[in-house]
Order: structure tokens, then sequence, then C-alpha cells
DNA sequence: TCTGGGGTCCTAGGACCC
DNA sequence: TCTGGGGTCCTAGGACCC
């Protein structure tokens, strides 16, 4: 078996250089993307980054900084992200056999047996070249015989101008002299804590941890951190993964744009998340038993009140219904609600997974579905009952309607209005939704909205 | 005043069984 | 009264990633 060459490919400042791509005008100008709710920094243009402006920041500490240079500010536009990441992506699998899509701007390509082709460092060029040309974006590629160094050769590529974007680590010796230049903690794997603990036991470099005993690190760590040992020394040990392991959980949570503090506001967010997660969930084509709630004030208020708490959930048969999950969530909520304490964040996570018709009912669930039980029904007779149909029908419909970003059709219990900070469409309801995400510097969805699109004057 | 969201994997420890 | 040891399953918590 001929040994495995990976590539990383990865987006230079990726929400940053997407923002900059539909404004020329803010081309030499620093700018930072923030998080949800307009908390803290994201993502840094290169000019910001320069000015030192850190990563995950809290927006409020920079105040005086962005007025000082100028920073141009910008809110998360997931819309715009997630369609600029697709046209690269797309295009990266035009470009190689294999691709996995690792994260919204990364892809790990699988070059094995192709380089007699083509020079790695001219196929990193090539990538470059074309991902620029296609779509505007610029990328780092990293090539090596592993992925953890694969991704140390992206972060030379990244770090070192001179290397044009493009760094072979395919050579054992420039392998090492990377290595002995970067921080233990820089190696993919290694996080802070396990960083300072390593560095308590003299291993400061990622050579010092290629040179480790992958056996003593076993005994001091655990398995992954030997993988990463192993990893770092060319021996292939984390495979490519083209079709994405289908998911073991849900998470649907959000902080709040405002500090709720009545059960009637808790409810209606909690009700959004539970939709919000049932239209994932249908996506993976997947039925849930089990639901967890969590609501919590925020931790970095020490003078306020503290209260924290979840409670977890199951359907008496599992389900994708968005009813079924609402229901088990709201009565979930009452459990947890306590009056008199300002909710900072609240959550529905979804576990306990099962594909359509495998579900085996116990005897109680057969009492459950006799006593006109809400919950719907996935059991092999069952799939095809009556009530199971309407519920995919009326579902699917559901999914269809409100495809292309915007909740035209939604439950009641999500609450009515809407507030004009959030650029949604608003109602004629008076009411606003005051826990509803703040995003005051919103871009436009300059690809996938026709309103939106950019006009040449 | 203001601090993101969504995932995975591993391990330790407790409960329980034989 | 003496109170072993190994296996499995579950959960909580810790660590990591982007």
């Amino acid at each position: 078996m001929s040994p495995s060459t990976f590539a990383l490919v990865d987006c230079n400042n990726f929400y940053a250089s997407c923002e900059k791509l539909f404004r020329p005008d803010l081309k030499h100008r620093p700018l930072v993307v923030l998080s949800n709710n307009d908390g803290c920094v994201v993502a840094r243009s290169k000019e910001a980054k320069a000015l030192g402006i850190k990563m995950g920041v809290p927006i409020f500490k920079i105040r005086n900084e962005l007025r000082q240079h100028n920073i141009a500010v910008f809110s998360s536009n997931y819309t715009l992200y997630a369609d600029m990441s697709a046209r690269v992506m797309r295009t990266l699998e035009e470009l190689a056999q294999r691709v996995e899509i690792y994260s919204i701007d990364e892809a790990f390509l699988d070059l094995t047996g192709t380089q007699s082709l083509l020079s790695n460092t001219l196929f990193g060029q090539q990538v470059r070249q074309i991902i620029g040309d296609w779509t505007g974006i610029t990328v780092c590629v990293g090539i090596a015989p592993t992925k953890t160094l694969a991704k140390m050769a992206n972060h030379g590529a990244k770090k070192y101008p001179a290397t044009q974007g493009v760094v072979d680590l395919s050579d054992p010796l420039r392998q090492q002299r990377l290595m002995a230049l970067l921080p233990v903690d820089e190696v993919w794997g290694i996080g802070r804590r396990l960083g300072l603990r390593l560095q308590q036991m003299g291993i400061n470099s990622a050579l010092d941890l290629a040179n480790a005993n992958p056996k003593h690190i076993r005994q001091h760590f655990s398995v992954v951190v030997e993988r990463t040992v192993r990893e770092l020394n060319g021996e292939s040990c984390i495979e490519l993964e083209e079709a994405p392991p289908t998911k073991k959980q849900i998470v649907c949570s959000r902080s709040f744009g405002e500090r709720v503090t009545t059960l009637q506001e808790m409810r209606e967010a909690i009700c959004q998340h539970s939709v919000r997660a049932a239209e994932k969930l249908r996506k993976e084509k997947r039925y849930a038993k089990v639901i967890n709630v969590f609501i919590r004030t925020s931790p970095f208020n020490a003078q306020q009140p503290q209260y924290s708490n979840s409670i977890s959930g199951e359907l008496s048969v599992p389900s994708d219904d968005s009813r079924d999950l609402i229901n088990l969530a709201m009565r979930l909520l009452e459990c947890i609600w306590r009056d008199g304490f300002a909710y900072a964040k609240a959550g529905v996570m979804l576990s306990d997974f099962y594909e359509a018709g495998v579900y085996q009912p116990s005897l109680f669930d057969q009492e459950a579905a006799q006593s006109n039980s809400p919950e719907r029904m996935n059991s092999p007779e069952r799939e095809n009952s009556p009530e199971r149909k309407k519920s995919r029908a009326l579902m699917s419909t559901l999914d269809k309607i409100n495809r292309g970003g915007k909740s035209k059709l939604f439950f009641a219990g999500q609450g009515v209005s809407i507030n004009s900070k959030t650029g949604n469409s608003k109602t004629g309801s008076s009411k606003t939704k005051n826990w509803a995400m703040k995003r005051e510097h919103l871009s436009p969805a300059y690809t996938t909205s026709w309103n939106d699109i950019l006009r040449v004057k």
C-alpha cells in the first residue's frame, strides 16, 4: 500500500473575506465579524489581526480600538457564509477524487496515489488559483502524509508569506524543521489544558511531542493524544471521512438578545428551539426519543442571583414531528422554571435517535399507543398508519414552505411578533420578541436573496 | 450595560449483576 | 460474621475542534 497523502485546504479569514467580497470599498480596511447576539469577535481581516484585535474578545472591551482605527463591524451572516462555503467545496470536489468537508471553511483532500501526475506544491498552487478565480476566496494549502501534519503544513502556509500559501511536508526533514518551531499547544488535538500539562513535563514544541514515547503519553493522557504522537511521526491514524457521520445529538440553543424574565417568553424561545431542532432531525431522516431542555442565567454576572437547570424526558415513541417535540419540551420547561431570575440562555437537545421503522416498542408503549397518546408512532407496522402518514405529509409540507431561510409558517407557540432589530420581517402585532437574537450590523444576503442582490449603478 | 453555538470523543466512577 | 473481583452499562464531566 502506498503511503497516504492528505491536503488541508483552509480559507483565509473566511467570514471576514466573505463580507469583503461584496464590499470592495472595505478592501483595505480592518474588519471584524461578531458572534451571535453581537457578543464577541469570531473573525478578523488581516488588517484587524495586525492591529492586535484578539479572537473571541467581547466587543464591549474593544469599543475604543474599533473607533480609533475605523474598524468595520459586521454581525454574523451565516446564510452568506454557508453559500460561499458551498461554492468553495463544490470547486474542491472537481479538483480531487475524495473530499472531506471538515468545517465551514476547511476541507481535507485525499491525494494518495495522485502525486505522480503533478508535484504536490504545483497541485496546491493550482487549487489556490482556481478557488480564487471561481469564488473570490483566498485559501492556503498544507500537504502531508497524515491529517495532523497536513494541519501543521497549512498553519505554516498561513504564517510564512514566502511559502505563497502552499506547504508540502512530504519530506521528514521539513516536518522536523517546522515541528521544532511550533508550540505544542498549536498542534491539532492539543488544546490549552493539555498544552499546559505537556509543558509541565518538558514537552514544549510539536517536535518534543513527536519524540515522546507513545506508550508513556497514553499512560499520562489518553489514546487520543497517543494517536496525535503517531500522526506527528507520519503514521496515518485518522482517516478521511467523505460522508459526514450521522449525528448522535442535535442541539439548538441561543443566548437571548435581552434577558428573559417571564415564563411566557421562555415558552416562546423553547418552542422555537424545538421547531428548529425538529427541522434538523428531519433533515437527518431520524426520529428522536429523548429531549433535554436547559435554561440558565448569565454566569458572568456575579451580582445577580444564579440559576441553571436542565431536565431530560422521553417520548413514549420516537418522533420527528415538531408538535410532539414542542409538547414534551413545554412540559419539561414547566418542571425546571423558577420565577425571579433574569435568564440569559436556553436550549433544547435531542438524542437517542432511530431510523424509520426500526424502533422496538416496549409493553408500555403499546399502552401509550392505545391510550390516545399525543406522540406519533414509527414501529414497523405503524410506519404506514394514517396517523403517521398525516404527520409526515404535514411536516414535509412545512419544511418545503420554510426552505430558503425565513420561517414563513410557524407554530403559535413561537410567538407571533418579531423584533425589528433582528432583520426579520415584521408582523402587524405591537408586541415584540425581546429575546430574539441581536444582529445590529448584519450585511445583506447577497447571494441567496433576490432582494439583496448587488446592483451596479 | 455588553462574554457564541454546535458538535465529538474519552474517562472515571457508580450501580448493578454474577 | 466474613464482604472478592470482574464485567457491563450509564452518566457526568472534561477535553478537544471550528
